[in-house]
DNA sequence: ATTATCTTTTAGGCATGCCAAAATTAATAA
DNA sequence: TTATTAATTTTGGCATGCCTAAAAGATAAT
């Protein structure tokens, strides 16, 4: 049965083995989903029983080619609603995820791709995450992290790894928003942080922000 | 609770009992809902232990004004995404009950605001029926029935009360959509059809048909 | 190799919503 | 009024998803 839960979970299962077919933990599953890990173990083993994930016992979990199609598909109505929340209605990129967990369960391909066509089918959300297109296939992009940077170093910003709506006002705050362009003047030997110039500002990035800022070497 | 379900129960209610007071009968509950009466007859012990209905035992069960008040907030969701399917994505006005009753329970007044502030706030959904505002204020409207058409009368379309993808296909194909103007020529003596211009063109409408277009007089 | 720690699983429960069958109540007809 | 029919409620069950506490398994440290 394909219900909003067993959608969540290969939604999460899908984000957090991000290199493809690495193996999920039980417990990065239950901390992502806010459940408990007996809650977890059990549902692990119906969806094993419904081949949308193999699971082997005290080890991990990875999805079927089955469950992956699922996965895929509601990681692109995820992206499409973001996008289409922020870009058509004028929500800010820190409000539209939360919205995007509720909209994503509707079931209605050609709702979807409606969306999609009327914004000129996008390949990147909100926070620069890449939308599959109907068939599932991605635009696969190699950026770095912004804590690789090197000191005269110039990148652009092209996503960002932490999606909490805390996370991303502070940013907004700073204008280290998708498509600036900034160049790394210092960095701290104290800390590790850097010291960035950023729409003719300078501004101090911690590591564990820059850490969640996706860039292009420019 | 407000859970999805209990937004159906008391969106159903409303609808249920049209002229405001009116008691609703478990039956006509359990048909709606598509459940079985047993379980209507649960569901209305919880509802009212909530206080969102007053349900009297073997009798009938009606809203009270805190039910009422979440019941009037789903029909103007209800209301706003299904005009803004068939206006803003072009979903024809067959299809958008169906994804309206999902997008419905989405939990977001500022997403509903958006919506319906971006199509100028508008007062009649694409089946004719009034959309409440922010506050639960509704146009009341004062039209009739095409039944009580009269021979030589002539009316403007403006709602259906079925909702049904089958009817509404029917009437798109006669060109009997909202906003046409229709001409009574005759009423059939046998069975009570009435003989309406639509169009230019003549197209019989059988009482069945008829008694579901609501029309104001001209 | 053994202990301590952390993760996962098992066992026993609970809430929500639904159903079918039987019992009760209400409404209608005779 | 009494019998028949129809609507409602009660009873006992079931599936889904979640939880806590206890048991078992895996990992790491001494
Ligand atoms: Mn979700
Ligand atoms: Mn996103
Ligand atoms: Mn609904
Ligand atoms: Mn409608």
């Amino acid at each position: 049965m394909r219900t909003e839960t067993v959608e969540n979970y290969l939604k999460t299962i899908y984000n957090l083995s991000s290199d493809n077919t690495a193996v999920v933990t039980n417990q990065k599953l239950a901390d992502k989903l806010n459940i408990n890990p007996a809650s977890v173990t059990e549902a692990l083993r119906k969806l094993h029983e419904l081949k949308y994930v193999v699971y082997e016992k005290s080890y991990g979990t990875r999805l079927t080619a089955t469950g992956a199609k699922m996965a895929i598909d509601m990681v692109r109505r995820h992206r499409i609603w973001e996008t289409y929340l922020a870009k058509e209605l004028g929500f800010g990129w820190d409000e539209v995820h939360e919205i995007a967990e509720e909209l994503e369960h509707v079931k209605n391909d050609k709702l979807i791709n409606k969306l999609a066509e009327l914004m000129g089918n996008p390949s990147f959300d909100p926070h620069g995450d890449p939308i599959p297109d109907a068939k599932g296939k991605f635009q696969k992009n190699k950026f770095v992290n912004l804590s690789e940077g090197k000191i005269k170093g110039a990148y652009k910003i092209m996503g960002v790894s932490d999606h909490s709506p805390v996370f991303l006002k502070y940013l907004e705050k700073h204008q280290l928003i998708i498509g600036a362009e900034v160049q790394v003047k210092n960095i701290e030997e104290v800390d590790g942080s850097l010291v960035v110039l950023c729409n003719k500002k300078e501004v101090i990035v911690s590591p564990k922000v820059a850490g969640n800022i996706i860039v292009a070497v420019k």
